[in-house]
DNA sequence: CAGACATATAGCCAACTGGTTATGATTCTA
DNA sequence: TAGAATCATAACCAGTTGGCTATATGTCTG
């Protein structure tokens, strides 16, 4: 269910999608077709990278009438920021061990 | 020079590519060698993803006889923090604290 | 109900990507 | 110096991807 941070990588790394889903972050909740109109791409194509968003859990969608919203999900991010806070705390080891012995040669 | 975020998304985004760097990261400096030993592929691939990684700033190499050492640079890693930073308030704590490990580390 | 509207799905295709093997360029060593 | 070792580059190929058009599905309106 909770999407991996290689899924979420490999949804944001193309740029269309990414454009959609920073303009979703900007704009707040947009219809299918508002997004089509500041994409340069066709409706169809537009529908397929929500699909895609959607499925990495990026973005949530919500019917009304024979329209379809669709919104950010901010913590859909956090795969990333996981991700990002692994690498960070093998550094902080090491940082830490660095300090360590800098302070014990300084004694 | 300094890789946007696209560019950083879309390198990270192959996961043998993520393997590699995440290897470098917790083992520190590697040879090419080393690294194929580890990795499911071959060693002209090897080299192939470690030129990504270099032009996405993400590694750096040091020559040493017929070797060739590479190494991770945590900054590489900026622009995805930088990006991040503007869609999400929820980690805004943890993303400056990572940003501030990130600067110790490579100095 | 007929037709317009909003969106998703299907099917197709060109371009990109990530893998391979073969080989070239250096550097070490016997 | 001959050959082995390390790595990068070249050439190629198969699978994926992102775009398109055509069409299906569902909803509103006259």
């Amino acid at each position: 269910m909770n999407p991996d941070s290689g899924t979420v990588f490999r949804t944001l790394a193309d740029p269309t999608r990414r454009s959609l889903f920073e303009q979703l972050c900007r704009e707040g909740e947009q219809t299918v077709w508002m997004l089509t109109r500041h994409a340069r791409i066709s409706q169809p194509a537009v529908s397929k990278h929500l699909a895609a968003l959607k499925s990495a859990g990026l973005v949530h969608d919500r019917h009304e009438g024979r329209e379809r919203h669709y919104r950010a999900v901010a913590r859909g991010l956090s795969p990333l920021v996981d991700w990002l806070g692994l690498y960070g705390a093998f550094w902080r080891d090491r940082l830490d061990r660095l300090e360590d012995l800098l302070e014990r040669i300084d004694r």
